[in-house]
DNA sequence: CAAGATGTTTGATTTTGTGCGAAATCTTGT
DNA sequence: ACAAGATTTCGCACAAAATCAAACATCTTG
């Protein structure tokens, strides 16, 4: 059973004393390094946690127990993976790379998507914003004969060049990780068009508006926003009560929300108040 | 006793390990790792998956069978293939017609590409034209810190986007076929530009200068030729003696010629006639 | 010593590995 | 082209290993 010898368990990492304060690792403490780590890298062993903190692998499940009772974290059989809600009142700083931030909630981008996809049928001129739920809402759109679509995603460009569409870019340079195009040209090139329908993808939402990391992606998002008949944005539910660095606009500032599950009252409320339709993509499977 | 002394292999795979004691990843590590390399490759073998886990074949299986019953991919016999859903996010699989062009004549186009590329050494601003010649010199080319590199191919901005390159595209209507952008609009924003040296693709050359078959990309090539200091032209032994569609410039027009064999006399003395200086890209394997 | 936290034992549960016959695929011979 | 045999892959059933969690022991601190 006990594949490592369980005997001396932190009496090895943590000798005898230390002049300054505590050697064992307070509770708290193991919860902050289990949080970070799964904020960083998005899973965590209980293995390896253990051997870092120099604590048994009991006391991590505890940890691991408590911090799943309020949400933090899911457990599963070795260890645990992000919910998405860690980082609920701190604000994000830096994306995960692209390929990563596809594969998480995965099934909820989809389900938005194909929801998004749907609305999209008949409208001549659409604009997608950049991201990843508006990657797989590009590759879930039924394509009509003259539809113009709108984009400053390099990657959704690519994409959509596949199939028939007819796709239009903004001029600029290129974000190397997200490959969206940006800066004043850019925006300038599109901000006297206008669209029959807009896709905007968000990194967070409150009450107060919908945000994002991108300082650079912001301004063409608000002219999505600002230079269509419908403004939709697509936001799973793990982006709730999520700030990030740059407020792009009050929820008044569109008329739809697609998401996968119902928001928080609060936020509810606001939409309610802001007259904003909230579309739910429900799990059918 | 030891758990693993047998899996090696994810040593490469999974750098976090630490050197005292291993941790087999968990399954949703080896979900995501399997759904990653079908996203880039297309498909994966169980026999592979298992070695670069460190897991055996079995438990594999396992995965591919609950990933298979979520939609994300297609079990085959040996492996699994992407079910479409997940596909990468760079272009990987380039369009039928597009990846027969560039198979035509690889080497020579290769040995072109390769000439170029130390050419373009210590270039701040660097122009790309669209093709599949220029393609691989952009994946040949060296990277330079500060370079600024322009180009209507979003091929080429797709694939300079996954290394360190400042990329810049102007704006317009992109071509389905090619993955160019052209017309008027996208002309304007470059045609004001100074660039350091540029390479043009062309589809045919003859004493009468160079040719190309596409209607909406010639404007560009012309603005290439006309605003940079140094000037490129591309062109495999094949294309020699061929005229196309659109007549782009006299052979005065250009400075260098880069090729893979010396061409017929009567361009070798038209080219003479006009100082273009020949590279001949020598077949060294 | 009591209280609270952590480590250990132990047995149940889950996951993974292995052996082996069946099925699929590839090879070879006609 | 077809069939028989060789090879690989598959997947079931079971064994082995790892993980989990409850109960209990131990340690720390005041």
């Amino acid at each position: 059973m006990a594949r490592r010898q369980s005997g001396q368990g932190m009496a090895a990492r943590f000798p005898e004393r230390r002049p300054s304060g505590d050697f064992r690792p307070l509770a708290q403490q193991r919860h902050i390094h289990i949080l970070s780590r799964l904020a960083s890298v998005g899973t965590v062993q209980v293995g390896v946690l253990a051997r870092d903190l120099g604590v048994s692998e009991m006391t991590i499940r505890r940890d691991l127990v408590d911090l799943e009772k309020g949400g933090r974290l899911t457990r599963i059989h070795g260890g645990a993976v992000d919910t998405g809600k860690n980082r609920r009142t701190v604000i994000d700083r830096n994306e995960p790379v692209f390929e990563a931030r596809l594969q998480r909630h995965y099934e909820a981008k989809q389900r938005i998507a194909a929801a998004a996809a749907s609305l999209s049928a008949g409208c001549k001129t659409i604009a997608l914003d950049v991201g990843t739920t508006t990657l797989l809402l590009a590759r879930q759109m039924q394509i009509e004969g003259q539809a113009k679509i709108f984009t400053n995603s390099v990657r959704i460009a690519a994409e959509l060049a596949t199939r028939a569409a007819e796709v239009y870019l903004p001029g600029g340079r290129m974000r190397r990780d997200e490959m969206s195009i940006g800066g004043r040209t850019a925006v300038e090139q599109f901000q006297d068009l206008w669209f029959d329908i807009a896709f905007v993808g968000v990194s967070g939402m409150t009450s107060g508006g919908i945000f994002d990391y991108s300082f650079e992606d912001v301004d063409m998002k608000r002219v999505y926003l600002r230079r269509s008949s419908m403004k939709v944005v697509l936001c799973d539910a793990s982006k709730f009560e999520r700030m990030s660095l740059v407020h792009i606009s009050p929820l008044g500032g569109f008329d739809i929300l697609i998401t996968d599950a119902a928001p928080p009252t609060q936020i509810a409320r606001a939409l309610a108040e802001a007259n904003v339709r909230v579309d739910i993509a429900a799990d059918t499977d």
